[in-house]
DNA sequence: AATCTATTCAATTATTCGTTTGATTAATTG
DNA sequence: CAATTAATCAAACGAATAATTGAATAGATT
């Protein structure tokens, strides 16, 4: 094999996984599977596309290898397939909050139209004893990895459950990630009632690949 | 702006940016970006296209804020834009280096065609004395970033140039990164001519990004 | 057998992608 | 200023690719 076949032949192998990446309905998927394994049902109703289209964007992410499945009875689960595939969907989303105007405008104008305050970063929550740390993913999610010492109550239960939490501390919410709008509603819904909120700017994801166990545990 | 809204501009915006990782000779002009800014004119001769094409190529890179230009009289030089756009190329090059067959099948092909001993990794580097770090990639890359302690031969100066070399001691060259072939062709021709040589398996874009002054000074 | 879940197939539609050509802009040199 | 060098641009061509959907199929469960 020449010099040249041996490159071409090497960076088209990896385009290939880059163009798994490039479709918007593939990377939510993506950002879903990071957060736990979940069954072709699941996604498509989170996605909202059709259960056919997912399973083709689950194909997709198959071959090139990003994702893997399980069957369990009637249900097959995908998951997102090793540390790799997490980091290179992190490293692509930084990328893109870091330096595209539309992502960066797209998640400011959604923040504010929300009448959200500032979120704070993980490296702000040194300090413990004002702050409470709460999940408001769902419940399977929760289980499959977690922050240390969060509180789970999702979404759909927090107004029933809402009095659980304490009054005289601030509550940091946090859910799948930037693009995840849980903590942002829970946030909304916590400020309506009096509470101190604020969203937590990452979401699971980050911490999951800086934590050998998180990812061990549920991966 | 409403959640769907939301999700489907930010996802797809994001998308946006994998899209300009997915054709290979954009790839090959990324890996060659982080070795230091290049004109237009020598990265057309160096992924062996013509420069129209080269410079549509890098227009793609260009708004999807990958990489950025600086005019110095006659010339256009290109260079990777920041350290996430790096980091991106980084996790995408590993995650196909990791799981994806065809990758690992070239690589080792193409190796072993070359004759090519067991390439040793930054991690073995630890012991001193006997071995000599060797840069066999154009002085100019050298100048814009290297190893510490390395010697710089670029390959087409190392025939007439490889009586600097001890003899004692045990050659580890390195260029690039993994489908760079100037490291392998140093070896094979110091090994030809009696020489204790080896691979480092990866190449100057792995160092750069763990070293905050290499990327300080080049970028 | 009936039901549920997911995949596959076939077809449609849309679109996007890469490359080359030839003209053009921009800076430099003699 | 004319000539030269470097890079971009616009247009166009051709090809290929990709996304989605609905219907049929397969696999597992009850």
């Amino acid at each position: 094999m020449e010099k040249r076949a041996f490159k071409d032949r090497a960076y088209a192998a990896i385009a290939g996984v880059a163009k798994a990446f490039s479709h918007a309905n593939r990377l939510e998927i993506i950002d879903l599977l990071a957060n736990g394994e979940k069954t072709v049902e699941q996604i498509a109703a989170q996605t909202a596309i059709s259960v056919a289209n997912a399973s083709q964007h689950l194909q997709v992410l198959k071959s090139a290898r990003l994702a893997r499945t399980r069957r369990e009875g009637n249900h097959i689960y995908y998951a997102l397939n090793g540390r790799a595939a997490q980091a290179a969907w992190q490293a692509l989303r930084d990328l893109a909050i870091a330096q595209e105007p539309e992502v960066q405008l797209v998640l400011q104008q959604f923040r504010r139209e929300m009448g959200s305050p500032p979120s704070r970063t993980l490296a702000d929550l040194t300090g413990g004893g004002e702050t409470l740390l709460l999940d408001v993913r769902p419940a399977a999610e929760f289980a499959a990895g977690q922050l240390e010492n969060a509180l789970c109550i999702p979404l759909d239960e927090l107004p029933r459950r809402m009095g659980e939490l304490p009054r005289d501390k601030t509550i940091i919410a946090y859910c799948r990630g930037p693009f995840c709008t849980f903590a942002d509603e829970a946030v909304q819904l916590l400020r309506a009632h009096g509470y101190e909120a604020v969203r937590l700017e990452e979401g699971y994801l980050d911490f999951a690949l800086s934590n050998e166990q998180a990812w061990n545990t549920s991966n």
